[in-house]
DNA sequence: TCTTTGTTGATAATCATTTTCCACAAAGAT
DNA sequence: ATCTTTGTGGAAAATGATTATCAACAAAGA
C-alpha cells in the first residue's frame, strides 16, 4: 500500500484524497469490485465525488500494472493483486474467488516462445458453481438476485 | 458442422439461410471473429442481413455450446472450437491465436473441487506479443493498425 | 388452407466506459 | 508570498458494443 503510494509520487501523479480512496478501496476491500462497486463504497466518505473519477484513477493504477482489469460479462472488474493467480467465476452469481494456491506456469512457456510468441503474463480462469449457487440449487435459474456479496468471500481462499 | 446442424434441429431450432452462413462463419473461416467480422463476412452472400441476427444466431450457438464467446477488450469475439485450449493473445494487435498443444487440467481440480466449488470449464489466456508485433517493435506505440489478419494464422498453431 | 409459432431486420434503447471541457488546486519558479 | 504552469476533478455529453422492441413474414402443423 505504500509502496503504491510511493510508486504513484514517482511517476509524478499528485496523491489527491480522491485516488487513496480508491486505492484503499481496490487494496484493501475484497476483491474483484467493479467500477460501480468501488464508486459506492467510495460514495461514503467522498459524496460528491464523480464516477469518471473512479474510472480515471483505476486507470491510471492499471497503466501502473498496480490493479489488474479483469472482464466478467463485458463488465470490468479490478483486482488488487498484480501476482497471476487463478480466479474461480461463478456462472450463476458472477462472483469471482481467488484460487490462492501457486500455480505453476501452466503451459510450457519454452514452447509457446520457441513458436515465436513472447508472453507476459496469463489470465486463468475456472467456470463453475460456488457452494452458494449449488445450496440453491433451482435447475438453471437465468439470474439469481445475488444477494450482499460481489466478490470472493475468503472462504475459497482459506481452502488452501 | 453436419453434427452442429443435426443439434440444431434436435432442439427445435429452424435451420435458416442466415443462421447457416453465420454458422459456416465461425466454423469453417478463421477462428475468433468479432460479431462485427462476421457479419461483414456474411454480408457477402446476404447484403440484406442485420447485424442484430448475427448477435441473435450467436447467442443460440453459444447457450447450445457450440461456440464459445470470450472477450477482448471488451469486445465479445466467437471461438468455433469448444474444446478448451490455449489463447495467445497480442496486447498491441489483439490479434487472438490458439495453442494447440493439449493441457492438462492446469490447477489440481480436485483440490478445486474439495474447496466446494464446481468448476465445468476453464480458460486460459496468455498475453504477450506476437511475432508481427515484435518485428514492428515502435516502443510501445498505442494502437496498431493490425492488417490483414485479426485472428490466429495457424502458423503458432503447426508450432506444435 | 388456416393457424400457430419462430425468425428476421430496422430501429430504438441500454449500459459500461471514455471523452470533453472548464474550474480549480497543487507544484514550482520568481 | 505571488505568479505561472500543469495536473486533476467533476458534470455532462459522446461513444461503441450489445440487447430489446416490434411489425412483417415464413415455416410447420392442424
Amino acid at each position: 500500500m505504500n509502496a503504491v503510494v510511493r510508486r504513484l509520487r514517482e511517476q509524478g501523479y499528485r496523491l489527491t484524497p480522491q485516488r487513496m480512496a480508491v486505492l484503499q478501496a481496490v487494496l484493501k476491500g475484497p476483491g474483484h469490485l467493479s467500477a460501480e462497486d468501488i464508486y459506492q463504497q467510495v460514495a461514503d466518505a467522498f459524496p460528491m465525488m464523480s464516477l469518471a473519477t473512479v474510472y480515471k484513477t483505476l486507470e491510471v493504477l492499471r497503466d501502473l500494472g498496480e490493479v489488474v482489469e479483469l472482464s466478467v460479462e463485458g463488465q470490468a472488474r479490478y483486482d488488487g493483486n498484480p501476482r497471476p493467480h487463478v480466479h474461480l467465476i461463478c456462472e450463476k452469481c458472477r462472483a469471482v474467488m481467488d484460487w490462492s494456491a501457486e500455480v505453476d506456469f501452466p503451459v510450457a512457456e519454452a514452447a509457446i516462445v520457441a513458436s515465436g510468441f513472447r508472453p507476459s503474463y496469463y489470465r486463468l480462469e475456472v467456470y463453475g458453481l460456488c457452494p452458494r449457487c449449488q445450496a440453491s440449487d433451482d435447475g438453471k435459474a437465468p439470474v439469481p438476485p445475488q444477494v450482499g456479496l460481489k466478490n470472493g468471500e475468503g472462504r475459497v481462499e482459506e481452502a488452501k
